[in-house]
RNA sequence: GGGCGAAUAGCUCAGCUGGUUAGAGCGCCUGCCUUACACGCAGGAUGUCGGGGGUUCGAGUCCCUCUUCGCCCA
């Protein structure tokens, strides 16, 4: 584990063998009796046949982050790991696999099928799982579960069993949205609007008294052989007289009735709307309401059925749409034909049309479900981020319609029913049934599958043992924060919630954390079928994980999309793998210096401390409160920020290279230099840890031992604590005396061309408390930095030199000869001058203001009135300094 | 059609409860191979905070409206 560190930053060399020893370790693996206040969160569990793409990259790296952060607190922690046995998507798999055998699963039976989906699965399912190391989730694998696991299947079982039992589970026939592709029916939340350049066809049906005609609006043409009636709406003076009267259906030999009806819009169309009760919902209802027959005129697949005339039947539903609509042209009964923008659902699978179908299916019902969970959002029970996905849960919930659960597949869980043939019962049971218990007859199960979403609502019990009563449960349940994608909102989400109440009495989780879409440049999502994706492997193994981990948190604020561009990995992933090498480098000089060890802090006496150690320790303690905070809130970007700030900018630019001389050992102080050193790196990987795993513990190894670094992996380490280090108000203001003036004089030194070896001198004149005490502290520091020979306080040199006026009037003067242009140092003098009498004057009539230093509070106006008051002063210093140079002589 | 969101530097985005001389990273310009890092160091330029109105002592931040884009639902 601590072999030294290699010259070059190489992701690969350090990941891999990590994260085997993190597993060999046993770390991540929870028990339901260790101390610390459990804190769980199920993983969206990932289809068991998909591969790792970068949304999945997005949500793990999430959940990775809250979960390291909080088992550095001294949670009880668990992630619990699965996978979801997908049942269309499965299925369409191994059914593609058949096709290329040329068999269909009708050819080889459902149970050669199904055996050959497992076995399917069992040889390449959980891929993704294995994929998630690489990203470094320190998942408890122990735990990964199959929705099809036998425990898991028994939960299915028990949930539609008892929802039966009370009645919220039922069978009937409706209209469902039935996939001619996957021959089966989806849930509405499974049927996909996609918007779609359309047509509508004005279709004209005559009266069967041969006066005349009503011209009817549709999208779908073919549907009109399922016809069963024309509605109107009852208050429409152009159809009152229609009412009760007959059309002739044409192409067929019907005669329908026209019938009054409040669901039809007189404004759409021409008013009057066919009646098609057995394809379209809306019609289904018109026609319970009014007794219309419902014809159901297509084949599982979506051809026309025997139902329909002769020549149409056997036609693919389009081909028939074409032939219906040239039929109509022909007689004369095509009135027009407009160009039409609507949704039209399509299969979340294959993105085949979805066919409107009456059909007989199992439904739960909902509305009693949907109540308590709503009240439990209203309740704050559960809480969305970003907060407005609450609103979309409620409305969800407030218009919420019963879920077609059954599916006519054979991948999944087989729907607990069974029914007699000999006595027509039918038998809801948890358990297998082989005979009939009132008659004794044959049974058969029925045909269909569950919804796959049946067995995912229940993971965050079912994954715990539920129905069994077991520790992980007790322990485990409820769990604290769910991250996932707002598509899955509905589909998931809300059902956990809703499964949740019913089954174990309260809410699965208390935070909904919903998180952006990994996009393109062009703002489009990640997809396959566009060929714009990133694949999180490839970029692991270009720059790490830890690179990866880092832009995907990094880009991404609460509720916001991370944009990224596929065609240019190096552009995407830059700024972690830049990230990743400078910490590996500070690593490198610090840990090498290190070498001979360091004190604990907590050896060193206060007065050894120089006043960059105090500073460094005071911007350590802050940067832990804020990343604390930042983690807590979810706000994970701006922790990374925090932290990035503190080690790039504060301990790599400014500390490291004030301590330099202690650790070269050219200066004393090297022990407290060290011992500052280590600790405050300490702290800085500790709070990076969850986002860096990889590089963080790399590094946490070699540091020199000491009684707070006791722990045998950084991922087990205590976090920081705010309190525990030190604010140092003074320190802060002080060092950053010692950076403005540093800051100048290389500003200066720019602005006239000196060489960047050349020493120069410089005076600091009208010095502030600060800066005079920055300077008797921490003078060599300055002239390291900014490559100074002489520098002197005092009053403000008469030779001609570049001057800068901090915010604190504390003038800085580089005297530099000949090198200094009279006129140009005039001009940029001016120039600031100028900018600052804007500013006094903006200030000046903002206090000015009677009403604003009455209604403002004081705070503000103090604050204020120290500005202005800052700004005449560095007027007044540039102004004089300019009248010394005989600028406007 | 209904609901929600976004519009801030060339690009990707922060800016949370109104008070900052409006920030970061990337890119760009200048100068540096300073023995941890050129995936780096030092310095620099670039913004009518989408348009218009309003509330307020004060608006990038709140309200209205328009424009453009995105998401969800029908």
């Amino acid at each position: 584990m601590t072999e030294p560190l290699a010259p070059q930053y190489d992701p690969r060399a350090i990941e891999g063998p990590l994260y085997q020893w993190w597993q060999e370790q046993g770390f991540y693996r929870a028990s339901a009796d260790a101390p610390g206040e459990p804190y769980v969160i199920q993983i969206p569990p990932p289809n068991v046949t998909a591969v790792l793409h970068a949304g999945h990259g997005l949500n793990n790296t999430i959940q990775d982050v809250l979960i390291r952060f909080e088992r550095m607190r001294g949670r009880n922690v668990l992630w619990v790991p699965g996978t979801d046995h997908a049942g269309i998507a499965t299925q369409n798999v191994v059914e593609k696999l058949l096709a290329k055998e040329g068999l269909t699963r009708f050819d080889i039976g459902r149970e050669a099928f199904v055996t050959r989906v497992k076995a399917f699965v069992e040889e390449t399912g959980g891929v993704i799982l294995q994929q998630l190391h690489a990203l470094g989730a320190s998942a408890d694998w122990s735990r990964t579960y199959f929705t099809l696991d036998p425990d898991l299947s028994a939960a299915v079982r028990e949930v539609f069993v008892a929802l039966h039992e009370k009645g919220l589970v039922y069978r009937g026939k409706y209209i469902i949205n039935w996939c001619p592709r996957c021959l089966t029916a989806l849930s509405n939340e499974e049927a996909e609007k996609e918007e779609v350049e359309g047509r509508i066809w004005h279709l004209r049906y005559p009266r069967d008294d041969g006066h005349g005609f009503v011209t009817v609006a549709t999208t779908r043409p073919e549907t009109m052989l399922g016809d069963t009636g024309v509605a109107v709406h009852p208050e429409d003076p152009r159809y009152r007289d229609l009412i009760g009267a007959h059309l002739m259906l044409p192409l067929t030999d019907r005669r329908i009735p026209v019938v009054a009806d409040e669901a039809v819009d007189p404004a759409f169309g021409s008013g009057a709307v066919k009646v098609t009760p057995a394809h379209d919902p809306t019609d289904f209802e018109i026609g319970r309401r009014h007794g219309l027959e419902s014809i159901d005129i297509m084949t599982d697949d979506a051809h026309l059925s025997d139902v329909v005339p002769e020549r149409f039947r056997g036609l693919d539903r389009f081909v028939a749409r074409k032939q219906v609509v040239a039929e109509f042209e022909a007689l004369g009964l095509l009135e027009k034909v407009e160009p039409h923008h609507h949704a039209v659902g399509h299969c979340y699978r294959c993105r085949t049309v979805i066919e409107p179908r009456l059909s007989d299916q199992w439904f739960v019902k909902m509305l009693p479900l949907a109540a308590p969970a709503l009240q439990a959002y209203r309740d704050g029970q559960v809480s969305f981020l970003p907060e407005r996905q609450g609103d979309n849960y409620a409305m969800w919930m407030e218009n919420i319609r019963d879920w077609c659960i059954s599916r006519q597949l054979w991948w999944g869980h087989r729907i607990p029913v069974w029914y007699c043939d000999a006595c027509t019962e039918t038998i809801v049971s948890r358990t297998d049934v082989t005979a009939c218990p009132d008659c004794g007859g044959a049974v058969r199960q029925d045909e269909d599958v569950l919804d796959t979403w049946f067995s995912s609502w229940l993971v965050p019990f079912s994954s715990l043992g539920w129905p069994d009563d077991t520790p992980d449960l007790r322990a485990f349940y409820p769990g604290a924060v769910l991250v996932t994608a707002p598509e899955i909102l509905f589909f998931w989400v809300a059902r956990m919630i809703m499964a949740g109440i019913e089954f174990r009495g309260e809410v699965p989780f208390r935070t909904v954390y919903l998180h952006g879409t990994v996009r393109d440049t062009l703002h489009r999502k990640m997809s396959k079928s566009l060929g714009n994706g990133i694949d999180p492997l490839e970029v692991i193994e270009r720059y790490g994980a830890d690179a990866l981990r880092y832009t995907m948190v990094n880009g991404m604020a609460v509720g916001t999309d991370v944009i990224l561009d596929p065609a240019d990995l190096e552009v995407s992933f830059a700024p972690g793998r830049n990230f990743a090498n400078k910490l590996w480098n500070i690593g490198r000089f610090l840990l090498g210096h290190l070498e001979q060890g360091a004190p604990p802090l907590s050896d060193i006496p206060d007065a050894d401390l120089a006043l960059a150690d105090r500073w460094i320790l005071a911007r350590a303690a802050a940067t832990v409160a804020d990343a604390t905070a930042e983690y807590e809130r979810f706000r994970l970007n701006e922790a990374t920020a925090v932290v990035y700030h503190f080690l790039w900018t504060d301990l790599a630019d400014w500390y490291l290279e004030q301590v330099k001389p202690r650790l070269y050992g050219t200066q004393g102080g090297g022990d407290t230099a060290r011992a500052v050193a280590a600790h405050v790196f300490d702290i800085a990987l500790r709070l990076l840890h969850p986002v860096m795993p990889f590089i963080t513990e790399t590094l946490w190894q070699r540091l020199p031992p000491s009684p707070t670094r006791d722990a045998a992996s950084i991922s087990i380490a205590s976090w920081p604590i705010a309190g525990g280090t030190r604010a140092d108000p003074a320190a802060l203001r002080e060092f950053g005396a010692v950076q403005e003036i540093v800051t100048a004089v290389r500003v200066l030194r720019a602005e006239y061309d000196v060489a960047p070896g050349k020493l120069v001198h410089v005076t600091i004149s009208d010095a502030s408390d600060a800066a005079q005490r920055a300077i008797a502290a921490e003078a060599g520091t300055i002239q390291r930095l900014a490559k100074v020979e002489h520098l002197t306080v005092g009053a403000a040199p008469t030779e001609v030199g570049g001057t800068a006026v901090l915010d604190d009037g504390t003038t800085v003067t580089v005297p530099l000869g000949d090198l200094v242009d009279l006129e140009r140092e005039c001009a940029r003098l001016g120039g600031e001058a100028d900018k600052l009498e804007q500013l006094v004057a903006a200030q000046e009539s903002k206090l000015g203001n009677a009403s604003f230093v009455e209604r403002a509070p004081t705070a503000i106006v103090d604050k204020e009135r120290e500005k202005l008051a800052a700004w005449r002063g560095q007027a007044t210093v540039l102004r004089e300094k300019r009248r010394a140079m005989g600028c406007d002589t």
